[in-house]
DNA sequence: CAATAGACTTTGATTACTCAAAATAAAACA
DNA sequence: TGTTTTATTTTGAGTAATCAAAGTCTATTG
């Protein structure tokens, strides 16, 4: 059974490769993801690549086998219907809940989260709108856009918030900007830099465009 | 923060020193709890030793320090909270609910317990009988005795079944002897070392001592 | 009271993970 | 093209937890 640390580098390179959309990721972008020093991660992926999980190619990077990924997908899984549970059925804020599953995931044996996933009535998406993939290791995918380049004047629905920060899940929630609230972009200013939302009942919000580029949404 | 590993041996320790009511517990008894070997169970608890949670005398035993104790009690509410909430919220069986629970009580966050708690309305025992320690690390006491010394044809309660065993739980259950459960001592015999019993409308069933003995119930 | 049996501790080694700092390779630059 | 910068790898070392096996108490027990 792999370790924990195993199961972290894993969901970490795979998280890496769906954030820039490449095969291979660089070492020093992984032990940054994973807060350890760059030597740490090359010796932990010599290891990994030993027991066949990723292939490695010195000094380019690394990727995910089919085993791998298949590994990653499990433990996003974990994560994710966690998340949704800690959520739906204990009432923990969605600010709160990503640090809790990180220790979670390791620990729940497959018996007890089929059993929360029935309970959820098998949810495809958790409170950030990440999908959670399927018991066979399918990860759905949707095609969205940000507020930073979806039409203007048209009403979107926030599909999916993609940074789990504590701080800038508040300010979401705050401004009821959570997975399925209806917006207006009403204005875009590239020389400014920012992003204008409206939703209905709420006055104007203005978003710099790094936080904006971080809500995705899809038409309606 | 302790490691799990920590947690364990202080959990182990607190356990044996009230299965076997004494203060010291000895190194091979620990080691055969941890299911480590005993030179691994020494050096583990001169460390713990000198992190002050155990007070260590060589070649005579270990005890818990006062702080080693509220720790070992915290761990102890944790696993218990986490097995009863997997029976009751999440409908799985009391014989599997001691392994899973081994498993997340040192991963389980605070607030997320005490969550759980809430939603379970702070009961004071587990599936299986045993007490609750508070929040503030306090464990209640019973004076319960046992299938084997208690008297003969009065009806009692079964309050607390001391034996984590999957195949002996589930022969528990099978012949309904779960705490809660109303049953007579209809007979004790020294010579064959067994006790038979009788339950409202189920035929006499007849136990070794020592399965009797991990049976404790209490007088109406 | 010495001999032995049993419990316990020590020693030396291993595995998994980590860091700091030195060495190296590749890329960028001048 | 030679030099500098930057990213990566290597090296040497440390911590936590473990085992096997050798050594050491202590308690019987004849």
């Amino acid at each position: 059974m792999p370790s924990s640390t195993v199961e972290n580098y894993l969901k970490q390179i795979y998280l890496e490769q769906q954030r820039t959309d490449t095969l291979l990721v660089q070492m020093g972008q992984l032990a940054e993801a994973m807060q350890v020093t760059p030597g740490t991660a090359t010796s932990m992926i010599k290891a990994l690549s030993d027991s066949g999980l990723v292939g490695y190619e010195p000094r380019v990077g690394v990727k995910l086998t089919r085993e791998g990924e298949q590994l990653a997908l499990h433990v996003l899984r974990r994560h994710r219907i966690i998340e949704l549970y800690l959520v739906q059925s204990l009432g923990l804020d969605w600010s709160e809940v990503h640090e809790e599953a990180d220790s979670l995931e390791h620990a729940i044996s497959d018996k007890v989260l089929e059993k929360i996933d029935e309970s959820l009535g098998f949810p495809e998406f958790d409170p950030h709108g990440d999908p959670i993939p399927t018991a066979s290791g399918t990860m759905s995918s949707r095609k969205l856009s940000t507020l930073t380049d979806c039409p203007l004047g048209e009403v979107v629905r926030i599909a999916r918030v993609i940074d789990q920060d504590v701080e800038f899940l508040r300010f979401m929630d705050k401004h009821h900007l959570k997975p399925g609230a209806k917006v207006t972009v009403e204005n875009k200013d590239t020389i400014a830099d920012a992003v204008t939302l409206k939703s209905d009942g709420k006055p104007a919000l203005t978003l710099g465009s790094k936080a904006a580029s971080k809500i995705l949404v899809e038409s309606l």
